[in-house]
DNA sequence: CATAATTTTTAGGCTTGCCTAAAAATATTT
DNA sequence: AAATATTTTTAGGCAAGCCTAAAAATTATG
């Protein structure tokens, strides 16, 4: 307990828990591979190590599973990465879609009183640039309850946008372009059934068509009935 | 050139920077172990990578010294460190006794955006919290024309405090202890030959006795005559 | 200037975190 | 339930960055 973790060993705990999150599934030697951009036989050899150090829960064949302490160290680096990125777009300039590389690199810095210190600094912000929860000192994340993803609205409702999935970086320059950010309201017009594509007006700007891939990346809140 | 460097390669150039800075000597393989805590066998392996890369001129049993391209980067890595002890006792609430470690890690983060939006938002600052100078972005570094050490101050001169010996943590918390800081006026009283020590008087603050090893480590700028 | 002391390099080895290729286990089809 | 396909693990290897011990070069000393 309270070892030094490798970066490569704090990146795997971190994307072991995104890959679990929601779910209550094990996360498979596969689906690791591919979002650590490594190959199947390297997550192996890693995966038997944090289950040395007790980090994860690792059963051949069955894929693997955070210990409690494991968690407990992921939500650490989450809160770590998504403050960074919060102090990149408030305080340096940043657009939200140059952040996540340098957070990737911030996250890793190991410093208590730094981060609970840039916590304060930022006013203990809730909410990341891509509207994700940053967890707070003692790990607890504040998921909005009431978000659903803009392809599952039904039409004649107004929504606020609450958050975009960050990991597609085309993704968040062409939401820059059509002027869609966290905050903005749309009305849902219309929904085409060949390809789910919707119709929306971005209140207090332009009527504009979105591909159900992209809905589906674009988390909202329902306000009301239009 | 502009090829990717590891955290080991970056602390080898700034460490011969550092051991070169002020000197026109080369520098040996044991200064740059006793420096990096590491073994000479591992420095001369590490050259001969440097070199290859040329990054260091380096001849076998005569020492080091970086090329131009070597020292860029070296300043590059300074510059970094720097501003991000800066940022952390001027936004973050550290104290200067707390900042080197974590500024350590920091210099290593990859950013252009990053380091040059630092710098602005800190407004561009000239000297960092120990009085050291922060390369501009160009790579130029402003030294202090008319910095002395206290312990080559003559009696019977005011003087300011510019400049504390990082190196040290016992020093800075010392310094901390008895309220010498930077931009304190100091009036120096006498000199004993015995062991060189000296006593001198904080302006608005108590009179104390400084040992030649404190003097040393200590930047001051002549004021005045008393 | 020859011998001793010091500095530096070489040789060989270890760990971390990757890789490829092949083998083994599991899942899917017919 | 075989046969086939997919997933995962094992085996063996490589580069980086460190180490110790021994050899070689340089510097200091009598
Ligand atoms: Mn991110
Ligand atoms: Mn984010
Ligand atoms: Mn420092
Ligand atoms: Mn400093």
């Amino acid at each position: 307990m309270n070892e030094i973790l490798s970066h490569s060993e704090e990146n795997y705990l971190k994307e072991i828990f995104h890959l679990s999150e929601g779910t209550n599934q094990k996360v498979s030697t596969n689906a690791l591979a591919e979002r650590l951009n490594a190959k199947a036989s390297s997550i192996t050899d890693m995966l038997k190590k944090l289950a040395e150090k007790k980090l994860v829960s690792y059963i051949k064949y069955k894929g693997c599973e955070l210990t409690d302490e494991g968690e407990k160290i992921a939500v650490q680096i989450i809160r770590k990465h998504r403050l960074w990125e919060t102090f990149l777009v408030n305080k340096i300039e940043f657009g939200w879609e140059e952040v996540h590389d340098v957070a990737e690199q911030l996250e890793h810095i190991q410093s208590i009183k730094l981060i609970d210190g840039l916590d304060k600094f930022l006013g203990y912000p809730k909410f990341d640039p891509h509207g994700d929860p940053i967890p707070d000192k003692e790990g607890k994340i504040s998921y909005r309850k009431s978000k659903i993803q803009l392809s599952e609205t039904v039409i004649n409702s107004l929504v606020e946008v609450v958050s975009v999935n960050e990991d597609s970086l085309s993704l968040l320059k062409y939401l820059d372009e059509i002027e869609l950010n966290l905050g903005t309201e749309l009305k849902i017009l219309e929904r085409y059934t060949f390809d789910e594509s919707i119709k929306v007006k971005i209140v207090g700007g332009q009527e504009l068509n979105l591909s159900k891939k992209v809905a589906e990346n674009i988390g909202v809140r329902f306000i009301s009935e239009i």
